[in-house]
DNA sequence: CGGTTGACTTTCG
DNA sequence: GCGAAAGCCAACC
């Protein structure tokens, strides 16, 4: 469907996350259309925009892309554990948990 | 209006 | 596993 701005695509692409799945930056910006713009993904993630579940938004390595002890990194962190993903040693398991856009 | 910055990714040594 | 470099582009100053 149209796009009256990119961003709008992105925010679309993370709603559609699952519970209980995470995502990359790269994978958010590909299903948003932005391929090789996950630089821009994290950017809109940053501006907090409204309503939007940005917590299940990982770095390509599974970690999360904020400084570990900075507080939106540990409500993150705890927010995906409450939805059933486990983190090991500040990471996650993207082989398990990584949503692959399959449905 | 030009330069710097940044919730990124990937490749190379 | 880690550091450096390059590619990307909107927001900020």
């Amino acid at each position: 469907m149209a796009v009256s701005s990119s961003y709008q695509a992105i925010y679309e692409a993370v709603a559609r996350v699952p519970r209980g799945r995470v995502a990359t930056y790269g994978d958010i910006a590909a299903v948003a259309g932005l391929p090789g713009r996950a630089r821009q993904v994290g950017y809109a993630l940053h501006r907090s925009p409204p309503g939007l579940p940005w917590h299940r938004i990982l770095r390509a390595d599974g970690r999360i892309a904020l400084p570990a002890d900075s507080t939106a990194a540990l409500t993150q962190r705890r927010r995906l554990e409450d939805e059933g993903v486990t983190f090991l040693g500040g990471r996650v398991d993207l082989d398990r948990y990584r949503w692959l856009q399959e449905s």
